[in-house]
DNA sequence: GGGGCAATGTCAGTTACTGTCATGACTCTA
DNA sequence: TAGAGTCATGACAGTAACTGACATTGCCCC
């Protein structure tokens, strides 16, 4: 395999993928995943800026995605709901790939750099949502709150997809869990 | 200074949150604190998992600090405010040291390493808080949802707390933080 | 067919982190 | 009070992630 097969960024994805399911993260290297995809430890490091990144790759245009449809929804919709409405969008593009996501997932889940890698992704993605609330009106901190809020029922709703055995859908799965927020919050007046 | 002097990891930690904050993070190198607090390389990573970890020494006790608030607040309290007053408790805990609370806060918001540090040892007391919840009598999904909801509170009334100008403690901004979520979750009704 | 651009290779270097063994200091006990 | 044991530290070698500088190769375009 020489120079300039195509879809570099793809092989060294899967590559590492692989890898990383097979013996686990840290026991696999960088020089191990470029072989694999027939290219150089110093290219890896020009298509990702670490070991960690390669798995991360798709967390950008999940971020456009969340910002785009969240910008789209009508301004009298209720903050909470609309960010609903955004993260409901990001399910149904994870959801067409359940066994990606979940073998990702467990790749993920056993190894604390690639968890700090997944939680900081999460909080951009928090971030984002927070600043285009503010863009659409609505004032700090509630608008902080509300995507953090909302981050935390993606989190519970994406946990069950993943590790339980149902048949519900993420999107499903992501409006029951905004569901048991409204309700963990009513369960006591506000001010007390 | 030759061996033996007393408290070596309390000169490690002083001369790491020195060097950070004088050159930044990754402008310091692990050889450089231990030579500023009169040891080896070797031994720091004795005392300190890695380099980021000498920033988080009393996250452990914080931990601990909540779980054993919350395991004292009466079962009938509504779980999220149980929550609420372990986070108060640990809101007292760090409001005595506002200066040192905001320094270390910048070096960290300066570098994405130790964010990530930061996010982790979050999701942790997130899990913590989680666990004692179930133990205490809620079930899943509720005792996860209340737990991440919990700390974004914890979040952003920190934020508030080290970035605004204003009077208001840490705990009080805490519960103003909590009477927020509680608006935002009661804004639309729960199943629509 | 030659010039230029972009992707890749090569190589040397730094630094975080680990394993192993040696050494210095304190403690306990006979 | 000497010696054994223990624990913190030092010394040193090694691995692997990551970076900078420069060379090389394939492709496009004129």
């Amino acid at each position: 395999m020489g120079r300039w097969e195509p879809d570099a960024v793809g092989r060294l994805q899967r590559a590492a993928m692989d890898l990383y399911t097979e013996r686990g993260f840290e026991q696999t290297t960088v020089a191990e995943i470029a072989a694999r995809a027939g290219l150089t430890e110093r290219t890896f490091f020009r298509h990702f800026a670490d070991k960690r990144e390669v798995l991360f790759a798709g967390s950008a245009s999940l971020q456009d995605l969340l910002v785009s449809t969240l910008m789209s929804v009508p301004a009298s919709t209720a903050p909470i709901d609309a960010v609903t409405v955004a993260l409901a969008a990001a399910g149904d593009l994870l959801g067409q790939r359940h066994d990606h996501s979940r073998a990702r997932q467990a790749v993920i889940d056993k190894n604390p750099e690639l968890r700090e890698r997944e939680l900081i992704k999460l909080a951009s993605l928090a971030a984002a949502l927070a600043e285009t609330l503010r863009v659409r009106g609505t004032p700090e901190p509630g608008a902080s709150l509300t995507a953090e809020a909302g981050i935390a029922v993606f989190k519970v709703a994406f946990d069950s997809w993943i590790n339980a055995s149902n048949e519900r859908g993420l999107t499903q799965l992501i409006h029951d869990s905004l569901d048991q927020l409204k309700a963990i919050a009513a369960a006591a007046p506000a001010g007390t």
